[in-house]
DNA sequence: TTAAACATACCGACTAGTTGGTTTGTTTAA
DNA sequence: TTAAACAAACCAACTAGTCGGTATGTTTAA
């Protein structure tokens, strides 16, 4: 067996990655990069093409967990109850619990980060992000469509703004929790939005 | 009195904070920002001790610009209404219509895009930050503190945490309207809010 | 079995250009 | 005349990226 340098590759883009979340993408300089991740500059170079081919690698990586998340919690709503508003409550709880146990604020979302320097970034990166908020988007906002079906709401809405408000609640949340140094911030936001998709859509007691 | 160099203090704030919302603050080199802005760097430094001065300056003139909106909007709702939880409701309403014009998204906010590069920026500019968003949210909990006394909630909900919500929103919508470059996202999201306190609060139909 | 050929992983000095900031001098208006 | 407002040349430190070389393996063919 070669020698294994996915242990490097994985090491350089942990470190990148925290450093990005901390001090944003441009002043995450590669001599930085490798002093974290006690690697030399040959070895990054030999992983990255360029310092621009890491930011992709990172936003990717992210991507595909924030999938896998994504899949997750709606598989598990789905197991636990039939109806879809049960299931899009349970959804939204399962998200809030994640955030409820913090002791320190999240660090952060790489979406966000890459937002406020976007024009830094090529179209490759641009659209890997998104399509996964395209992705929150489509997934929610069929399930909302299920729930206006069965339960009229009391408000004309629209089921794909009523998805896209997951993720402002969550990037939202994670600058108020950081800027504030408040943990607590982001359950307690995601509490409001299950609250908000209860009442528009319980059926008033008779 | 010698040249007047308001103007082009100005002018360099006003060069830097469009670059920097674009592609942060770190990547805004003072070459760019005299570019833009038609002067020197003799004049820079004649106005700005460092560039870490700048910073401090673009935060205080956008929180105390911030603190203009926030006074005007909650004084413009306080006289179209008596009732806090009508003067809330219209408060929220024209916050949405100011976002609801927009032919392209919001350009952004200085807190969140200075948040995801936290670790290059003093204490002085990190506390004007913060006490803008603690006052947002003392002055909305304060009205929420009304409501609450006069509409008993549908549900358990802590002032504090539903005013910050309008930050939240704020900034999360940012990040989906820049990303998607989608500009109405903003006003739909604040929708949402303003649609939430109105089911929270709302008494049932006898 | 063995050794040559090859491939991947990694090192660290080097370069051309950029960075924030300084210095020295000039212009402008009271 | 004076002091603020600006200009332009300059500097040391840092930037992303290069390049020649080495270390450690795998594959191939005799």
């Amino acid at each position: 067996m070669p020698r294994d340098g996915t242990i490097t590759r994985t090491t350089i883009m942990d470190s990148a990655q925290s450093l990005i979340l901390g001090q944003g993408f441009s002043a995450t300089s590669v001599d930085k990069v490798i002093e974290q991740a006690g690697i030399t500059k040959g070895a990054f170079f030999h992983h990255f093409k360029t310092k621009a081919d890491l930011a992709l690698a990172l936003v990717e990586r992210y991507a595909n967990l924030d999938q896998a998340h994504l899949d997750m919690n709606l598989v598990r709503a789905e197991e636990l109850a039939r109806d879809p508003l049960q299931q899009m409550l349970i959804f939204i709880g399962l998200l809030k619990e994640e955030m409820a146990g913090l002791t320190e604020p999240f660090p952060g979302c790489l979406y966000a980060s890459f937002c406020y320097e976007a024009q830094l970034f090529d179209d490759n990166t641009h659209t890997v992000i998104q399509n996964m908020m395209l992705e929150w988007r489509r997934r929610l906002s069929s399930k909302f469509v299920d729930i206006i079906d069965l339960y009229p709401p009391k408000l004309d809405i629209a089921p794909e703004s009523l998805a896209d408000m997951a993720l402002v609640i969550y990037e939202g949340a994670f600058i108020l929790s950081k800027t504030l140094k408040e943990p607590v911030t982001t359950a307690e936001q995601l509490g409001h939005y299950r609250n908000y998709v209860e009442l528009l859509f319980e059926t008033p007691a008779e």
